[in-house]
DNA sequence: CATAGAAAAATAGGATCCAATATACAATCT
DNA sequence: AGATTGTATATTGGATCCTATTTTTCTATG
């Protein structure tokens, strides 16, 4: 339901004004810390708020977005809104028709098999990139994220740490395109995951994978890296489809 | 220049009413034809344009896109021009700051490099997906294309047929999500490659190249495919960056 | 003349209004 | 009753207007 939104509009994205930096004079600030001021727009703060909701879950597939509601929710008029519609589109996490307006996409169990595929292949890539790049900061973060994973108790926030994990390990690969390209794939596959990790055993399975994939990378394997995280995402992929056959076919 | 713009406007995408079927009665049409009634949105055509536009370096890179200028171009308001602004950044083809307009992104030779990288990953993956679907009717369609990519003289029109025979032969992947990555990524860096084909002698090379692809795949030889693929990917990179150093280099 | 600062023009973001289309529902006909 | 047609309502797409910000131009002053 839409009513799910976060509180919005309260909350911009803007950083407070160095007040103090001021205060001191300008010779105080960087010369680069000039350029940063770089307020959100409507339609950006609008495009996070539900492109959160969707990855999430919050918001079910198959659900009208109407404008003029997400408006009224957000204290704006239709005009960021429907900008920030046209994103999610490009992004493929909602389907519009002309006139019709715009529905959270769905995706068929090929769909997401396909996904974990392709996810299975960069990834893997990506940490093959990465693990020569590590250094103890990044091995650290990393060590901190799966220690979290595997300690925190609510469900909801399992998603989001599991992307900390990764990401943490993908940065030392310094491949900004490959990372976006990852972060869309993740994106679109990302309720599933979740469900997955909840609603099947997937966590304890997770948690002892990533400490795999965790120890490959202090000891440098790079193959042996590589290889987890395509078994890691593959095996996912592969648990979630049956739990989805079996739902999908129930629900028939 | 923006002037350099197809006619725009005159062209909508929406196919003729099939008045003939109508006058022989309903039972005369094929019932799937009825719901493909699609127009596409002013937004959508300006999209388009622009796309190609950049994509086929008419745009050069750092251009402004103003946007009343645009909607004039196109006989509409500013409104669609927006949307299709905002598609375009999602796309990474333009870069947009806030009250300072939108600018045709460059892309840094490390950035190019990147996404040669990338493609290599991903089209060799693709091709290897693909060779085991393939069947004569795809192989002749490719051969068509290989030879028309020969025997063209215009070099304005190579980018687009080296397009069409690389497609050709992926779609027998049947692997939506990758094409489509596969395109944004080509969408990317088209301008460099149409460059590379035509100011080194590149073209000879992919001929040649084409073909030896073209044979693995007909040979059904899956990893020569993948492999020739990504060689094919990796060297054309090269020879862009050798070519980009030297003109930047110049240029300074 | 050079430069800082103010005024003006240009341009993007957003609100509101109007038009086009779809959906729901009532009225009418067989 | 059931189908069909017309009408009202809801909703999206686009145009116009207003506001916020940037950029440019002009002017005053040293």
């Amino acid at each position: 339901m839409l009513g799910m939104l976060p509180p919005a509009a309260t909350a911009p994205i803007t950083e407070p004004w160095p007040f103090a930096a001021i205060l001191q004079g300008w010779t105080a600030m960087k010369l680069e810390t000039v350029d940063i001021r770089q307020a959100a727009s409507a339609a950006d703060i609008v495009y996070e708020a539900l492109r959160k909701a969707i990855i999430e879950g919050e918001l079910a597939e198959g659900e009208n977005l109407r404008q003029d509601q997400i408006a009224s929710l957000f204290n704006t008029s239709r005009i960021p809104v429907r900008e920030a519609l046209s994103r999610l589109e490009q992004n493929g996490l909602i389907t519009t028709q002309r006139y019709k307006g715009a529905v959270v996409a769905g995706l068929s169990i090929e769909e997401i098999e396909e996904i974990f595929e392709f996810r299975a292949l960069i990834e893997a890539e990506v940490i093959r990139l990465a693990v020569p790049n590590m250094n103890t900061k990044t091995l650290d973060a990393a060590r901190r994220h799966c220690e979290a994973f595997g300690g925190e108790a609510n469900s909801a926030k399992w998603g989001e740490i599991n992307r900390n994990f990764h990401y943490s390990l993908y940065e030392a690969a310094r491949r900004p395109y490959y990372l976006q390209i990852v972060r869309a794939s993740l994106d679109r596959i990302d309720r599933y995951l979740r469900a997955q990790l909840t609603l099947t055993d997937g966590m304890n399975r997770a948690r002892r994978e990533h400490q795999g994939i965790l120890d490959a990378c202090i000891e440098g394997n790079t193959d042996k890296a590589a290889e987890l995280t395509r078994d890691h995402i593959l095996g996912a992929g592969r648990a979630l489809m049956t739990f989805l056959e079996e739902t999908r076919a129930r629900n028939e």
